[in-house]
DNA sequence: AGAAATAGAGTAAACGTTTACTTTTTAGTG
DNA sequence: CACTAAAAAGTAAACGTTTACTCTATTTCT
């Protein structure tokens, strides 16, 4: 009736359950012929080995657990996708969580993959609170970031120079003539990906001897609504512009809607660069030129990183990953 | 050194492990001296109880295993979303399989699913062949389908009718005055997204009077670039048309760039409606008018009924959830 | 007061593995 | 053939819980 266990095994084959167990994990110490009885055995009751109760004995799980601000977004799916696909091969689950930048909701997941017994946790997007980090701590497994890192302790992470993209991005537009750029940004109080972009603009503006003005950015939250309200504020309150840099590719997309719905051609008569990359960008029409963020590839990297000290818990150094300006169709050069 | 564990609890509150459990759970058998003793000591060696052990001895890993086609499309990842969400409030936690539509792969997912001992799966958007179904059975656990069902098998699914919305999106196209509709569709062999929406197509053009012309329908995968495929093939030998059902917003996306890449505007030149109200179709240029399906409500659908069915183990049935056509700027009455 | 019921607690088996240790069998050596 | 080394296999503890069962002391009832 139920599932047949190892001791069924070891009964139908007529030797002891340890006997069993190393023929299934290849160990010496039994004959040929005992090994064709034990596999025959396995064969013919349909036996499959409980993971639950193995991991009980040797204290893993083979299980890891990634937390998101927001799993449904195309940035984080992406990353789920490299995640779960290195995980997999390397014999991995990964259990994902939601935090919905919710303090509570993501102390609760600690709790709850520590009661799992996870092997590891990748955290990503989101700024690593005390709070968390110290539950982190307690759980003493290892733990990665992605997309994020944490100034005040030493946590391996990967992602992308955002300071140095942003300048990137910023002195591509000022490269095509532009001198008038606003900017879409995060929260300022952002430090992992806010501050960082607008200080990029910022310097590239300066590097090129033009003035920043604070009424040309805007503040939204990196998602497509909020590009939209953005720029209906840039347009509405800011001193005209030519080029629009925002700090995500859906808050682009949003403000490249609002714009074109108000018969502002892109990039005619506004250029605007993206970040991110997300596929969808690619699509769009015009195309999205953007700062190139290899998500799917940093969270390969990410769960390589993690599965490097769950195994072996040697050190692992964080990486910067290259982003890459990709040229598509919204910035040309200024009349 | 190593996590406490409740035999420490006990040695520290002086009291046996059984009475320690029995404090945690809220069962009777003490006094409420030797529970603030227990309470204490929990608190003070800072105790988490191990899911694993308990897991083993209950039968329960209060853990579900979700199946997709490719996580990190969109569809999949709204989906995702309510799923998750539920679960996690219903005290489940959920481990992404990324199937990649790979036959090899989802089969080791299962099985790994089975020795993780999961309580419960989702099986979304794919076609459930028979070697998944058998392997399913031998788990003995619940499973619900979303966006996809089980002609053969008595399986729970939770999804749009997509004949009836396939002929409602054609049937509006044919109100605003169009009678060259041509059509991207799914593979024809997909017995689940692909055939209904076919005939929901050729049955509103019947029930019409507009004869169906087997030219004007080209076949995609429901990814972006299929979508682009699709349309320049139907743009270089189909007869003209002046409105397109495309069976996933993806592909109107990809079609709609292409479109606008050549000059061809939209709605102005072709009417075009997509299928699934993507997140993004509301936020591009022009806004998509396409059929909605409820995904992250789907999601949270699927979750409530496997939970149920994890915890009553009682009959629970199939719903067919109401899409809805939300008309949007990619059609207009025909000139 | 004596019996019966009850509250408060402990003991130990069970869940399905892995593995250190022990025992038995076989093969090898001089 | 006696003895030793190696191979083959078994025994049982351990992992961290839950829970059925048992035991003791106290309360309740007649």
């Amino acid at each position: 009736m139920n599932p047949p266990t190892i001791k069924d095994v070891a009964k139908a084959a007529d030797v002891s359950v340890a006997t069993v167990s190393r023929v299934l994990h290849n160990l010496a110490g039994y004959s040929d012929q005992t090994k064709q009885k034990v596999l025959k055995a396995v064969e013919e009751l349909g036996y499959q080995p409980n993971a639950i109760a193995r991991g009980l004995i040797n204290k893993r799980t083979q299980t890891i657990g990634v937390l998101f601000p927001d799993v449904s977004s195309s940035f984080s799916s992406d990353l789920l996708h490299g995640i779960e696909d290195v995980a997999n091969d390397r014999g991995f689950s990964v259990i994902v969580c939601n935090t919905a930048e919710d303090g509570k909701r993501t102390m609760k997941y600690l709790q709850v993959l520590r009661e799992k017994q996870v092997d590891g946790i990748v955290f990503t997007s989101e700024f690593l609170k005390e709070e968390y980090y110290l539950a982190l701590k307690e759980m003493r497994v290892p733990v990665v970031l992605v997309n994020t890192q944490s100034h005040k302790h030493m946590i391996p992470y990967v992602k992308v120079d955002d300071r140095q993209a942003a300048y990137q991005a910023t002195e591509y537009l000022i490269q095509n003539g532009h001198r008038e750029i606003a900017m879409i940004s995060d929260t300022p109080v952002d430090r992992i990906a806010g501050i960082p972009r607008i200080e990029g603009y910022k310097q590239a503006l300066a590097d090129n001897g033009i003035e920043y003005n604070e009424a040309r950015v805007a503040y939204g939250d990196f998602g497509l609504e909020s590009g939209r309200k953005a720029i209906e504020k840039l347009l509405a309150e800011a001193p005209p512009f030519t080029a629009l840099f925002a700090a995500s590719d859906e808050m682009a997309i949003g403000a490249m809607g609002v714009a074109l719905e108000r018969g502002i051609r892109i990039p005619d008569d506004i250029s605007i660069i993206g970040y991110d990359d997300l596929s969808i960008s690619r699509m769009i029409y015009p195309p999205l030129t953007t700062i190139h963020q290899p998500l799917t590839a940093m969270g390969r990297l990410a769960s390589e990183k993690l599965i490097a000290l769950i195994e072996d818990s040697s050190e692992v150094s964080s990486t910067i990953v290259n982003h890459q300006l990709v040229e598509r169709k919204t910035v040309r050069p200024r009349p």
